[in-house]
DNA sequence: GTAAATCCTAGCAAAATACTAGGAAATTGG
DNA sequence: CCAATTTCCTAGTATTTTGCTAGGATTTAC
């Protein structure tokens, strides 16, 4: 009767391990989705969906054909965590709340007690992954993983 | 395709203006699920499972019998938001992250990258709703709303 | 030309969501 | 005691979302 809500999906979740591995990894060629999908222990085709999205976003470039695969669209440095989990999860606010969009309208938003509840929910997750940058995400893997293994990935799903 | 996620439910949101409500109209009396669910615009028999839930949680007292209804169990200072939140939706952490619980294992958590932005993530929300007090809510409230009029809630789901 | 890769659409089982429904039990007021 | 009012408890259910899998078209390196 009561699951967690307010959850981060495995798109967000694999998402943003894959960017993590494909920054880490595709400093001179590009790296494939198989390449990705072996060391993070996603599916392939679950992952060639996320790439898809991560693309859209503009945070990736692709390169068709034998030896293909993906690079980073900008420097690490300027692709946040929040970028990641938005391309793949949509809007991270909590509340979508029409009294607080600049054009949005609500009849009850003057006398509306929940909406600042609501608005200090969604600027504090913004805030969080909005301040994490890739490059310290890269910088710290490498700091945690001298030896450059990924660590066994099949029992977590984060 | 792209539905957003990270989403809080009805629960959490009817919920937490149920409680708003509650806190506001039960100074004497208990008040009554018809009553809260008239004002407020939801399902009587929904609301019910709410309150129902913030029971359990010991947020509320409950009054059975004619002229029965709930009261808050606590003053309305001793009640955050999270507390609210967190009894309706279950944990408000976005990722259940084993490597992060006291005594959750984790065979990846020395070498895991992400943990350090779920972390960061969980927090933001934790730190967020528990700053946020019922009696605040309900001084806002009565100065939003100084005729102490409900606002039409039959467009808005918040 | 063939193998390796991305690209694109669709389908689908399982779970979660947001309710509704039926009735039992307790309490009050007459 | 009776009837009305109210909470309490369990179950059912339509719809949506999630987390994939499947098939094949297209592009490119060698």
């Amino acid at each position: 009767m009561e699951g967690d809500k307010l959850k981060l999906s495995t798109k967000g979740r694999y998402g943003l391990r894959a960017l993590i591995d494909l920054a880490q990894y595709s400093k001179d060629a590009p790296v494939s989705i198989m390449s990705i999908s072996a060391r993070q222990d996603i599916s392939e085709r679950y992952l060639e969906q996320l790439m898809s999205m991560l693309k859209k976003a503009g945070l990736v470039r692709s390169v068709r054909g034998a030896n293909g695969g993906y690079i980073l669209a900008k420097d690490a440095k300027d692709i946040s965590a929040g970028d990641v989990l938005r391309a793949l999860e949509g809007s991270l606010e909590p509340v979508d709340c029409p009294g607080l969009e600049p054009e949005g309208v609500c009849r009850s938003a003057d006398t509306c007690v929940t909406k600042y509840v609501w608005k200090r929910i969604n600027e504090s997750v913004s805030r969080a992954v909005d301040e994490i940058r890739l490059d310290q995400l890269v910088e710290e893997s490498r700091r945690l993983n001298p030896e450059g293994e990924e660590p066994d990935r099949s029992e977590c799903k984060n």
